[in-house]
DNA sequence: TAGGTTTATTTGTCAAACAAATACTGAAAT
DNA sequence: ATTTCAGTATTTGTTTGACAAATAAACCTA
């Protein structure tokens, strides 16, 4: 006869701790900045050591769940969820994905081009005074011929992360900001001639131009341009990287 | 005189390490599926003790970054990133954030607008056969009137990631989904009485004929309607959820 | 009352040991 | 000779107990 056994759950308490906090979190028994009981409290509460439960709250730790502090008024609490801590824990995940190969640049130029035109229609509706100024101060930088590479490259970040913030979407800034940022790498494998950077600058200019005049369609097709030569360019880039791997 | 102290790093050892061995793997000095030495060696290595080099380890295991195995063979391993636990990692944080209501739902609407009519252009020229197959297979589940409205909200997401995957784009197939499913709560939220199962699956037989004659306006057409309809959904079951918080 | 000092509380770290899982080794039985 | 089974070594998982460091509140002194 096929006895059922249970599982027996094999998975290591700690991890079964975590799990069993973080759902009290997520499911809100536990508020934001709540204090949790102390390390020992907790391991009598879940009749374990005191070290087993460490490892669960540095997990927890480990996804800013919670923050610790020492002292008679401290302890551990429940953090509210920031956008840039999380979004840095994004960002590194997806780099390491787009390290790893996972997603090939013609993807990556795809998406990235249908989430800034997404960008650049609602950002021509919406875009504030304040917004043209950013940019501006962003395209004043990159016509610095003295500029070096990898401040060009921070710079056009700058300037893109602008036209995420002029959507005045929260949810789709926050992608195109974790994506942006998750490419960097890559964008940054690219060397800019002097040639290739006016190009850019005058594709900027171009959108900084439409989005004032609130032309949406000027302020796509400028960009999309430009995401068009990024694409070549990052073919390039890619194989060049190949052959010289393979050389070694 | 004011001296320049440094800042005399105040951080816990424990996530020194962890960053410290996140950088070597993010770096590529380790690579996937390479053994890190023992905990003891690691102890050893950076001058702390076992259970600080746990609490390191157990953060990246919070990440997915590795694995370990018990055993003589066993130990620490690199993981290789896999797409599905990072996008489990990412679901679960922009769940919190959904959650808390960091977004607000017209954003969420639009975005989801945004990525969605994005996908429709790429599937309606790149979708194959089997995923017709697919999407036909949720719209027969959806027909069925004795469908709870769990079961019917769980084909209409997975009809959607069937879209997402049609696009033949790893990356913004990645994002579609993680959005999808960090929205799902929200989607939970409402009801759908016939009628309203019958608009949306009348709105899925239209995406599926635009597919299938590769008419991606017709497509996006049939999907704007329906997340306009949605969007209105979630803002009645919004603030019916505020009126009945309020009450109690 | 102002100021520093002690003190209690809580997390951070360490040390040593045992438990449990697991693959390898080697001996015994077929 | 092959198979099977017990033993053994290695590595992570967990426990116990202790001390260090930070920190806010209570307290004490001028």
């Amino acid at each position: 006869m096929a006895i059922k056994f249970e599982p027996l759950v094999t998975e290591s308490l700690a991890k079964q701790i975590a799990e069993n906090i973080r759902e009290a979190i997520v499911k809100g028994s536990l508020k934001v900045d709540e204090r949790l009981p102390t390390e020992e409290e907790l391991a009598a509460r879940f009749e374990v050591s005191r070290p087993t439960i460490r490892e669960a709250l540095k997990r927890l730790a480990a996804q800013h769940l919670i923050r610790s502090r020492r002292g008679p008024t401290g302890g551990t609490f429940v953090n509210r969820p920031s956008q840039d801590e999380i979004r840095l824990n994004l960002t590194n995940a997806m780099t390491l994905l787009v390290g790893m190969g996972e997603f090939n640049l013609a993807d990556i130029a795809e998406t990235r081009q249908g989430l800034e035109t997404l960008c650049c229609r609602l950002a021509a509706e919406r875009r504030t005074d304040a917004h043209l100024v950013a940019l501006a101060v962003e395209l004043d930088i990159q016509r610095d011929p003295k500029l070096s590479d990898v401040d060009f490259c921070a710079s056009d970040v700058r300037f893109h992360r602008v036209l995420a913030d002029a959507t005045d979407n929260a949810l789709l800034k926050f992608i195109v900001l974790t994506v942006i940022d998750a490419l960097q790498p890559v964008a940054n494998m690219v060397v800019y001639q002097f040639r290739e950077r006016q190009r850019l600058v005058s594709q900027h200019e171009s959108i900084l131009a439409a989005l004032q005049a609130r032309d949406a369609d000027s302020a796509i097709a400028a960009l999309n341009e430009q995401i068009a030569d990024l694409g070549e360019k990052y073919a390039q880039a890619c194989t060049s990287r190949v052959r010289h791997n393979q050389s070694r």
